[in-house]
DNA sequence: TTACATTTGTGATATATATCACATTAAAAA
DNA sequence: TTTTTAATGTGATATATATCACAAATGTAA
C-alpha cells in the first residue's frame, strides 16, 4: 500500500524538514502496514533492512535476557523504530511488538541513508531523536532500580495516564505478567500492589480498566517509594 | 593547548573520515585537557556548549536518582561524551567523571554541527555511535536486573579484565561503594561476594588489586546467576 | 611521625519480594 | 452454547540482600 508522504498527517518532524521532492522519494519507497495488537514489528535475531516508523499506536520494546523476556520500555507513535539495530547490525538486537492496533511505515534503508546524507536538517533531527532515546534509557535505568515495586507501579500508571493516553481512565494494554517484566517484578506483586491501591482508593480497577482517583497519592508513592 | 588533529594518534573513526582541511578546522577549535582521577568532565545540571571526546582514559557516567547517585556505566576511550546532552538540551542531564588520569578534547558545538552537516561519513559514524550506545543501554538494563549480585559482580570483573584493561591483573578504579551503585547493590554485599570469590579461589585480591585465577568459574557465575 | 577521615570487612537482624500452591475469573476455541 | 486455555488474585513460605553496628585497615593532612 503506497502512500503519499507529502499529505501524511502523521509525518515525523524529521520528514517535515524534507522538501517535496525528497518526500515523494520517501513515498515511493515505503510501505504502510497495519498491525494488530500483539503483532511483532521487529524480531530479535531476525534480519532487517528497513527503518520502521510507528506512525500510529503503541508498542513495547523487549529483549531476551538470560532468564526471561524483558520489556525495556513502552513507546508511542510518532517514533522511529529499529534505528539502533538497522544501523549497527542487520540482525535485530531486540524485538518490538505492537500492544495496540497500530500503523507502521517500512522505509527502505538505502533511501533512508540517502536522505540522511543529502539533508542536514533531516539527519540532525534523527540524531536528536537518538540522543533523546539514550537519555531516556539512562533515566529509566536509574529510576527503576532505586525505587521499589509500589513506586514503579505508580510510575507506570502515571505514564499511561499522562503520557500514553492523556486520560485518567484507560485500559492497560499489557498483562500483569508483562507489567511485571517491565518493572522487574513478578506478576503476583503487580496484582498485590494494584489491589492495595484499590483498597486505598487511589485507583478504581476492573480487570485491565483503570481509573485514577487520587493522582496526588500516586505521585507521592512514585516519588517516595 | 591546541593540538593537531591530523597527527593525533587517538583520532576517532569519525574524525578519520574528515579531509585534512576539516581536521584542521577541528584542530583550531578544540582544546585538549588533562584530567586527574576523580575530576568531573560533565556535571549534571550545569550548562555545556561542547562535545567532549575522551581520547585516553576511563570515565564513569552517573546520574542523580531519587535516592542516590547511580553509576549508569563505565566507558573507556576512545569515545565521545555528552552527545545526548549537548544536542538535546544544553543543560547536562547526567555527569561524567574520570576514574583514571585521562585526556579529553573539548570540541566547540557549532563546529561539530558544521562538520556533521557538511560531511556524510562523519555524521554517519556519529549516528552509528549513538546507535551502539542505545543498544548497550538496552542490554545492560535487561542483564543487570535479571541477575543477582554474584552474577553482576562477576560481570563487572570480566568487563575490567577483558574489555577495559585486557589483563587478568588489574586495579579496580572505583570504590566498593561505587561498585555497589554500578550494579544496584550495597557496598557490603560487594565486599561479601568478593571475599567469597577469594575463598573459592576464583580471584586473588589485595584491596583494589585483583587477579583473576579462574576465569571459567567467573563466566559460569556470570551466566548462571 | 601522629591525628583524623575515609574506606572496607563481617556478623546479626530485618524486610521486601520471589516463589509456590491453588482458587477464581476471563478469554479463546470448538 | 460448552470446553479448553490463559490470565489473575491471594495466602503461606523461603530467601537474597538491605540495613545496622562496629571493628579493622587504609589513605590523607598536619
Amino acid at each position: 500500500m503506497e502512500h503519499s508522504c507529502v499529505a501524511c498527517i502523521y509525518k515525523s518532524k524529521a520528514a517535515k524538514s524534507l522538501n517535496d521532492e525528497d518526500q515523494d522519494l520517501l513515498s515511493c519507497n515505503h510501505l504502510l502496514v497495519n498491525f494488530k495488537k500483539g503483532d511483532p514489528v521487529i524480531r530479535q535475531g531476525h534480519y532487517s533492512s528497513n527503518i520502521m516508523y510507528l506512525r500510529k499506536g503503541l508498542a513495547k520494546i523487549h529483549i531476551q535476557g538470560p532468564y526471561r523476556e524483558q520489556i525495556i520500555k513502552i513507546v508511542k507513535a510518532p517514533r522511529y523504530l529499529g534505528l539502533p539495530t538497522t544501523f549497527g547490525d542487520k540482525i535485530n538486537q531486540y524485538s518490538v511488538t505492537v500492544i495496540e492496533d497500530s500503523e507502521v511505515c517500512f522505509i527502505d534503508m538505502g533511501i533512508f541513508q540517502k536522505l540522511l546524507a543529502s539533508n542536514k536538517e533531516f539527519s540532525n533531527e534523527i540524531i536528536l531523536n537518538l540522543c533523546w532515546y539514550e537519555l531516556d534509557s539512562f533515566r529509566k535505568c536509574a529510576l527503576r532500580t532505586q525505587k521499589q515495586t509500589r513506586g514503579n507501579i505508580a510510575d507506570v500508571l502515571l505514564d499511561f495516564a499522562e503520557y500514553f493516553y492523556q486520560s485518567d481512565t484507560f485500559r492497560i494494554p499489557i498483562s500483569r505478567d508483562e507489567f511485571g517484566t517491565l518493572i522487574d517484578t513478578s506478576r503476583e506483586s503487580v496484582s498485590r500492589v494494584l489491589t492495595e491501591f484499590v483498597n486505598d482508593k487511589i485507583i478504581r480497577m476492573n480487570g485491565k480498566e483503570i481509573e485514577i482517583l487520587n493522582k496526588k497519592s500516586l505521585k507521592q508513592i512514585s516519588e517516595k517509594g
